[in-house]
DNA sequence: CACTGATCTAATCACTGTCAAGATGAACTT
DNA sequence: AAGTTCATCTTGACAGTGATTAGATCAGTG
């Protein structure tokens, strides 16, 4: 049986793209109702669709957010590019980076906090979100290479620099959505100020954005 | 009817201090099958009561939570005093605060991350939770006055740092936990290693790290 | 002793993740 | 063109969850 629709045409059976949109309806609903109301079944529902449909497309539920953290990283990615300018100054790139990845969790805290909830589930973490992370976290690290704060040769140090400025950056994403700071953020007239206050006492960061 | 077993005797209708037994059994089952798997049944069953008990005790599972968070901050608190010296030098005592921090999030993560799940909650945060890190904060807090490195009349500035300082603390307690690192981890020579070279770059714990 | 109020149970509802069975139709075979 | 195959989607069901209601039980008070 065909179910037709006046506005959208006849509904096929088979949907084409499923899981693009589902994804997409997800991705709506977090926007919408935040991350304890994402379910398959809310997702199915945006998507018009069956309950058991995304079975096909997510082996579990742990999958799907798998899938909306790789997404996560990827626009994560783009965003942190799109606001850093390759050829500006290193100590600016870095401080670009730093802010653009604070203000995408800003933006998007429902999918920061999938991408987190995920990274943070030991068991399933395969290789797939660590690819995703890649893009964003190797821009970081190019950024901090040229930046020379350590010598390159040194990987082990390296590695150890840019995970703090990502730790920083965690951090503070975390806590910029705290409403407790939100009467000191008042007293300095805006977030602006208090992100800036704050990153100017935090290592890397606030070294790159003082001196750039 | 009254139950009766032979090896505790009799169970009163009434248990005495419920709400203690609930989050004494809301403990156990976080300690052994994760965050994910508490449930207000899961504390109930572990408890020996009926599933509908635990509401008269906490109006909602977030109050469940939040209450949990409040015991997390008491035991962070105890745990943070009893690893800092107060005789000891600033430097020395905002550095082990920070250590403790990151090693009782290593040591609870299950705690660790119903208090932090509970704190980004922005409608359940009332002065509750917020009092209960006042123990914690207070205490990083007086060391950094001590520390002397904003000037202890410009509340702002010293708020900024201990703010700073808290977020890098944060985001290394997650850090920490993750697989990605594993390799590092073990080209370093244990997680001690890989903590104190993160901590090495980063900002304010890291600075009295280095020079106390 | 009876009464009151706090505490716990039983029964129920809507919702979730998950699965097994069947219906559908697009693409491939003949 | 007709038949077959197979991934895709639906239906229907199950156990477990948060939450509410009405009722059973008991401790303390007068």
């Amino acid at each position: 049986m065909k179910l037709t629709c006046p506005i959208t045409g006849p509904k096929p059976y088979h949907h084409g793209d499923l899981r693009r949109a589902l994804l997409e309806a997800a991705s709506r609903v977090l926007e919408r109702e935040g991350p304890n109301a994402l379910s398959l079944r809310a997702m199915a529902r945006e998507a018009g669709v069956s309950p058991a449909a995304p079975y096909h497309h997510f082996k579990d539920k742990s999958e799907l957010m798998l899938a909306i953290s790789e997404e996560g990283f990827d626009q994560l990615y783009d965003f942190m590019r799109q606001s850093s300018d390759p050829d500006a100054p290193p100590m600016e790139r870095v401080a670009a980076i730093g802010v653009a990845y604070v203000e995408f969790a800003k933006a998007h805290p429902s999918i920061y906090r999938v991408m987190y909830d995920c990274s943070r589930d030991l068991e399933a973490l395969p290789d797939k979100a660590h690819k995703a992370e890649d893009g964003a976290y190797s821009l970081l690290k190019k950024a901090m290479i040229d930046l020379g704060v350590v010598s390159s040769d040194q990987e082990v140090d390296l590695e150890l620099a840019c995970i703090a400025a990502w730790c920083a950056a965690h951090g503070l994403a975390e806590m910029v959505g705290f409403r407790q700071f939100d009467s000191l953020k008042a007293k300095m007239g805006g977030e602006k100020a208090f992100l800036a206050g704050v990153l100017s006492h935090l290592g890397t960061f606030g070294q790159a954005r003082n001196r750039g």
